[in-house]
DNA sequence: ATGTTTCTTAACAATTCCTTAATGAACGGC
DNA sequence: GCCGTTCATTAAGGAATTGTTAAGAAACAT
């Protein structure tokens, strides 16, 4: 079974990266199925479309975050399937990628015209149109973290160096542990069940035993002291002022 | 909590925002256009000119709040054509933004030795220079020319030479190696991604796998001593002062 | 051209971190 | 006191990330 599966929004407090969707779009059975492999590989999820009239309708619905597009195409070509998925509003701003035939030297003005974001010749080489859809979604623009540098009594968070300092004294905590005290210390005396914790700092899409918390738990406290976290019996833990 | 919300960039469509202005030089007339009409299509104000004599001319009187400038130009090229803008007394906090051919490898020392803020390599993909322009003017601050010289600890930085020092030792760092450092060492104690440092150091278009970092990250390390850059597991490398 | 340096990738090793499971301790109800 | 539940603690295996090396491309210089 698949699990990656229905879980598009699983960004989380650590940032973990975001699946992306793909739709391809080619007259060419073989090319739809090696973009496929390719892709999926890779991680992004897929679907394809044999011409631009099927490439619509399913942009209307899964709302892909990247769309492959032959220009060369029967019926409707790129350039105008482009330019009617550019109208579905929430396809707004989701990157498109021509592919062209080294000979035909389409219009780049034209296809960057209807808001094309790259283009790429065939003969596909899978690699390289790999880390090129890479680099595009790498320019995403990324989130601000809210606040980068949290300050209570004699504790310091910062989310810049990935370091904390309890006493004036500077500690390197791990991953994990340090997303777990970053999370508590943002909503100080809130009391946050194993769930709620495992939900936000390990995300949605991962199967994780709740007494995986304890542990973490455990190891910041013996970092940072036993002043800091508070156990809430039969309900969960909280960051306490005292 | 989902954090991931949807934070884009429709700045430019509406809002009364005090309209910008753009002086286009290159020296191919269908780019020109392109840039023209999409520029204005953001509701930018837009002049063109086709060679550097008739930019500065141009923004003598214009006074362009950004400059986009192709440097391979016949006549006069863009650095050149820089250096004469950045002369005019009302053009000094002008944003300046080269375009370049992928292949070319003009110098980007160059480049932002005569003020650059930002280079484009061709071809252009309107939509992503658009948001590349929208995300300029929303800076607050224009971008200060970097310091040329970085000392920190026994360690110093020379950005005019290549060159660094280590406990009084010269040493010739490689570009990709050096511009690592330097840009590590601007930011010390942030934690950057391999992906940032990508983006940072190999520029936008540039298709290279992440783990590439790694490699040069080791490298550095090898000459100047394992004291400078540390690892944030799952997270990326900094510059730590200790 | 030729040789040299630098860059990138790939493969494997080393390390750190995460998760689980097992055990013991604390607490409350009966 | 006894029992059951919940949390604390520890250790070990496995998973994930990074370190390291080498080899082929690419860029550069001679």
């Amino acid at each position: 079974m698949d699990l990656r599966g229905n879980f598009e929004q699983n960004a989380n407090a650590m940032g973990n990266k975001p699946m992306h969707k793909v739709l391809v779009v080619d007259d060419e059975e073989p090319i739809l199925e090696l973009l496929k492999y390719n892709l999926e590989k890779d991680g992004y999820e897929v679907k394809t479309a044999a011409d631009g009239m099927r490439a619509i309708e399913i942009a209307r619905k899964f709302i892909p975050d990247l769309v492959l597009l032959d220009i060369m195409m029967p019926k409707m070509d790129g350039v105008e399937t482009c330019r009617l998925i550019r109208e579905i509003p929430e396809m707004q701003k989701a990157f498109v990628v021509f592919l062209t035939a080294r000979s035909e030297e389409y219009s780049e003005v034209a296809a960057f015209d209807v808001g094309a974001d790259d283009y790429i010749t065939k003969p596909i080489k899978p690699r390289a149109l790999m880390s090129r859809i890479t680099a595009l979604f790498r320019r995403e623009t990324k989130k601000v973290s809210p606040a980068s540098l949290i300050s209570i009594g004699d504790l310091t968070i910062d989310r810049v160096s990935y370091t904390i300092k309890v006493r004036n004294k500077e500690i390197n905590l791990p991953k994990k542990e340090f997303e777990l005290l970053y999370f508590l210390a943002q909503n100080p005396n809130k009391v946050f069940s194993r769930e709620d914790l495992l939900q936000n700092i390990w995300g949605t899409d991962v199967y994780v035993l709740a007494r995986t918390v304890d542990v973490h738990i455990r190891k910041v406290r013996e970092k940072i002291g036993e002043d800091y976290i508070t156990t809430v019996k039969g309900v969960g833990y909280k960051f306490s002022l005292s």
